[in-house]
DNA sequence: ATCGGCTCGCGCAA
DNA sequence: TGCGCGAAGCCGAT
């Protein structure tokens, strides 16, 4: 059988499953409505997006054409050239494929800070109905919360995010493993029921529609989305923190065809090795949605030959030997599953999942503890933004930060323990890893983001003697160890000063 | 270089 | 009640 497999649009197959789906008023649908409306704010792609299959199935069923909207504001915080772009390069992308497609699609690039206000009020005086994407964290919750208080007309959030509906979880989870046993548990039967991967391909031409026209005072953002240098250095967003690589959904795919091509099978034996380059290095395509989680999954069950007959049967919640897939393979899923799914988990059910109250008990209470223990060394946020600390191999680590938007994964985890033992106290090192995470992170402002962040100050982990000072009893990690563990000799070389 | 012990809460099978 | 498990920690033995 076919991973995921839904048939084609218009068949019954082609319903967004229920626990994807959340109305965000108690709006009616409008029976004169001149079509369904997809604001598109988390799942920036035109296949493989639960919003979009949702969205055409109102279209469908109302008889009616289908209008995307996709908007980049200018106010949010930490906005800078790197991300808008990136994601302007996925918009200047769905303008082509919705183009093709013959549907309607409005780009819309704020020039002034809040400058896109009633923008979404105008469009959806036309819509029978409007369908959103549902994403955890950021100002998005906020932003769709206040749309749905507004707007006259209904208004939906489809959760595209992973392969397990976040509100398929009746929890959240203390540890990585208790959440994967729920994985190992609950997951199988959402692996038949992914998004459409083509769902634009020979469209019904009731569906499409000539153009979105928003009216003089919100044009398309042709010009940006053409390339126009001029026009991009004229936003007031910080072009300090510049572009590394192309977004988009193309690029999307291109780096996960080289992954899964040429470097999954390394992944298992070389991931560790920060300098050889072997992760996937996907997870901001997954965060500005360029990239489906269901996309990679399926490339990765296609290069292993893999079906779901090949799930185990055991549920100990065991990184290795469930999913039926060679070594490799099952540690990366476990990257892309259990750990990122984790972090979209808590930030979906509490509010605070990026603030000290949310660590667990134990690490507040050991912090806490020795939140007054003398620090040998204390750096400022402008110190540590600089890579101007003492330690060679931590400054290398916040230079690829600044330089690729990226740490590698292990040396992310030294990052952060460094930054909570130079900093004055607990609650300040999370304020500097967020503030550095968040401004130079291509997917900082991520739900796993913030996971990847507090995994350091003790979330998803347990206590860890010997009791030190600072740490207590939060995991302890040192660069000395770290260069004991892995070459760090050509990682050195790379980002040196 | 690699391995086991440290240590312990949790979910689950029995 | 016992067993399996663990984001990548440390140390010491081989």
């Amino acid at each position: 059988m076919t991973v995921g497999s839904r048939g084609r649009p218009g068949d019954a197959g082609c319903e967004v499953p229920p626990d994807r789906l959340r109305a965000a008023n108690d709006a009616p649908v409008r029976g004169d409505g001149a079509y369904v409306l997809y604001w598109m704010i988390a799942a920036r792609r035109a296949a493989s997006n639960f919003a979009l299959d949702r969205a055409l199935a109102w279209a469908r069923r109302l008889g009616l054409p289908l209008a995307v909207f996709e908007p980049l504001r200018l106010d949010y915080p930490w906005a800078s050239a790197r991300f808008h772009r990136f994601i302007l390069d996925g918009m200047a992308e769905n303008a082509r494929a919705f183009g093709a497609a013959g549907v309607a699609y409005l780009p819309y690039v704020e020039p002034t800070p809040r400058a896109a206000e009633g923008l979404l009020m105008a469009l959806a005086a036309r819509a029978a109905v409007v369908v959103t994407d549902d994403f955890p964290s950021f100002f998005l919750p906020r932003m769709v919360a206040a749309a749905g208080r507004s707007l006259p007309v209904r208004l939906e959030a489809v959760d595209s995010n992973g392969l397990l509906p976040m509100r398929a979880a009746p929890k959240t989870f203390e540890r990585a493993v208790d959440f994967r046993r729920f994985l190992q548990r609950e997951l199988p039967p959402h692996l038949h029921a992914f998004p459409d991967p083509a769902p634009l391909a020979d469209l019904e031409p009731a569906l499409r529609l000539a153009g979105l026209d928003a009216g003089p005072r919100w044009p398309a953002a042709a010009a940006l989305l053409a390339g126009d240098a001029a026009a991009f250095e004229r936003l007031p967003i910080d072009h300090g923190v510049t572009p590394f690589r192309a977004g988009g959904s193309a690029a999307g795919r291109e780096a996960l065809r080289s992954f899964v091509g040429e470097r999954l099978e390394r992944y298992g034996e070389e991931r560790n090795q920060p300098a050889l380059d072997a992760t996937s290095r996907l997870s901001a395509f997954l965060h500005f949605g360029h990239v489906s989680a269901h996309q990679v999954f399926t490339a990765v069950a296609e290069q292993q030959g893999w079906n779901p007959s090949r799930l185990g049967l055991e549920n100990r919640g065991a990184r290795a030997g469930w999913w039926g897939m060679t070594p490799a393979a099952e540690g990366f899923l476990d990257q892309l599953v259990t750990w990122r799914e984790l972090g979209y988990n808590l930030a979906s059910q509490r509010e605070d999942y990026d603030r000290y109250e949310s660590l667990p008990v134990w690490a507040r209470q050991t912090l806490d503890a020795h939140a007054a223990d003398a620090r040998p060394r204390v750096y400022s946020l402008a110190e540590l933004a600089a890579a101007a600390t003492h330690d060679p191999l931590w400054n290398a680590a916040q230079r690829q930060l600044l330089a690729e938007g990226y740490i590698h994964n292990y040396l992310r985890m030294l990052w952060g323990k460094k930054i909570l033992e130079w900093s004055p106290g607990p609650r300040q090192a999370l304020a500097a890893m967020i503030e550095l995470n968040n401004r130079y992170a291509e997917d900082g402002r991520n739900p796993n983001s913030y996971s990847g962040i507090t995994w350091c100050l003790g979330r998803y982990d347990r206590p860890w003697g010997p009791v030190r000072p600072i740490f207590g009893t939060i995991r302890y990690m040192s660069s000395e160890n770290t260069a004991r563990k892995m070459d760090v000799k050509p990682y050195l070389r790379r980002y040196a000063g």
